[in-house]
DNA sequence: CAAAATGATACAATTGTAGTATCATAATAA
DNA sequence: TTATTATGATACTACAATTGTATCATTTTG
């Protein structure tokens, strides 16, 4: 039950990360440094940031990454999205097929209800709203 | 990202189908054919409700199971605990050890705040307004 | 060309969920 | 008292997702 995982929150910091520093470009060396996170994960992360069009990179020396997009336009649903797939709190697939019950699930309704609202407050979570040092 | 597990799915179905019922006691055999689901597993979450006071059992013929709990006290949320251990969005930690950001932290706080709400409405969910026919 | 950085990709470990199987125990009724 | 019908207890297996590691290729700069 948990609502993100180890992928979005190491994504999420390393974002905000990049987002407080003075620096364009910052190398995944100095984030692991910062960040205390281990450096593989670390930088399959940065790769797929990267991919996905969230962060800029540049090869070579003095190269590393940047945002490729303002903070406050960056919404925690994003990177959920990314590491995480499609928003849903329901599943409602039985051994791989579909709930036949799923038109009448009472439960299903009173679960998506609550989605709904989860997912509004998630998406107002932007990256600027989660740095505390800005300049 | 699931809220409820198949486990908490099952059981939730199967007191709503206890619930319904107009005899006293059913048993497992009647509700897996009511239901649609494997036999061992139903049978084990039974016990659990069972062991949890959520459901009286017989042993013997005739026997079966009968709600312990009237429907309007049974919540989605004492369900989910039993099935899920306890309501949390957030977990903070990184190997095994408690994230030694956990106070600071922007974002803990407001999944905090998402959490808090959740769980408010789960709790408001009752096995009542999960059944369908009332006598 | 060497060094410093990222890109791509395959592999391994761990955990949690989901599901199965088996035998023991108790209650009822013939 | 014995057969039947039910639950109780418990150990085992399967599968998928998450979490993490390792290796080599490629690009850029000096």
């Amino acid at each position: 039950m948990k609502l993100i995982t180890r992928n979005t929150d190491y994504a999420v910091r390393a974002l905000c990360c990049i987002a407080e520093q003075k620096q364009e470009v910052i190398s995944a060396d100095h984030l692991v440094k910062s960040l205390e996170m281990p450096r593989p994960f670390l930088r399959k992360i940065l790769q797929i940031l990267n991919k996905e069009g969230l962060l800029n990179s540049s090869k070579g020396k003095g190269g590393g990454f940047a945002l490729a997009v303002s903070p406050e336009k960056i919404t925690l649903t994003d990177v959920m999205k990314i590491f995480q797939g499609p928003l849903k709190l329901n599943e409602c697939t039985f051994k791989k097929k579909v709930c036949p019950n799923v038109k009448d699930c009472l439960l299903k309704k009173k679960i998506d209800e609550i989605e709904k609202e989860v997912i509004l407050r998630l998406k107002a979570i932007t990256l600027e709203s989660l740095i505390i040092n800005k300049n």
